[in-house]
DNA sequence: GTCCCTATTTATAAGGG
DNA sequence: TCCCTTATAAATAGGGA
């Protein structure tokens, strides 16, 4: 596009590299930008600026960035092909990952059981009362309508009283 | 671009969002292609279809996804705002690629010192053997010229004589 | 989905401030 | 470096197979 064609291969005059990055560079950030939304997808644009190491970005949050991730082992750095120096770099940098990770699945999971075991303790604390409900209301039956209760033993005083609150909550 | 001005909002036809898409997807591509090559820049360009869990990728080598796993501090997912199948899903994820990373640096390292080693083992040989000339050709001199000898005492003797053999080799 | 076609819209190279 | 202009090269929407 522009006045010249262009030819496939490295612009070595520098300044005409850099407006062309420049230029190229916020054409595709629009045009990923488009991408995603007019066809719903999620798509993440990374460039990294020749010197510097200053980086560019579209359209990625939190999910997008796993999904990322979970390309590693199909595209991404096979370890293997790694130096020393950058073993060390990627090490520290999942480990950083790892223990943060961990650290926040940790709170979630304890959040969750203390929140369960207070709702077991409330639920054991109206099971209890309601018991004391039932076989008082059982009791009272017994004396007003002893016909009655004998018919419906089977319906009523079958299942367990647990279960009866259960259904109540 | 095309017949018809685009609005920038969700295709809602399904068909037309899928053409659009493989289009687009193709067209970006190519420049993200382009741009690597003109502007001689690391970049990445990833790209999940909507449905199915494809992804699309282009122009990474081992080098640029370190520097992509380098963003995820600065961009990348907050932990805080993942949910606990999520983190789970990423421990593991992270566990496996540090494991992984580990005991290749290991293997690496472990190869270094192997070969550090052996290189010291030779070294000391040489030394020693070096030690023996220079010992003989000192007690040689010693006889044929011992005026020599006392004169340059200041220059050849002081040095220890590692150091002469590093600086032999 | 893909490939081709063509009218149009976009992107952008070159150049100047 | 960024902004503007303009001529041109590219991308692509819509439609057909």
């Amino acid at each position: 596009m522009g006045r010249g064609k262009l030819q496939l291969k490295r612009i070595e005059n520098k300044n005409n590299r850099q407006v062309t990055f420049s230029k190229r560079r916020s054409g595709m950030m629009k045009k990923a930008h488009e991408l995603s939304i007019l066809c719903d997808v999620d798509l993440a644009l990374i460039i990294f600026s020749a010197r510097g190491r200053l980086y560019e970005f579209c359209g990625c949050n939190e999910r997008r960035w796993i999904r990322i991730l979970n390309t590693f082992q199909v595209e991404g750095p096979r370890i293997e092909q790694l130096r020393l120096s950058e073993l060390i770099q990627l090490e520290q940098k999942l480990d950083g990952m790892l223990r943060q990770t961990r650290r926040r699945k940790t709170q979630l999971m304890m959040e969750a059981i203390a929140c369960l075991q207070e709702k077991v303790k409330k639920l054991n604390e109206q099971k209890q009362l309601m018991e004391k409900m039932i076989a008082a209301a059982e009791s009272k039956d017994a004396l007003q309508h002893e016909d009655l209760v004998m018919e419906q033993a089977g319906n009523n005083s079958k299942p367990p009283p647990q279960n009866v609150v259960l259904q109540l909550l």
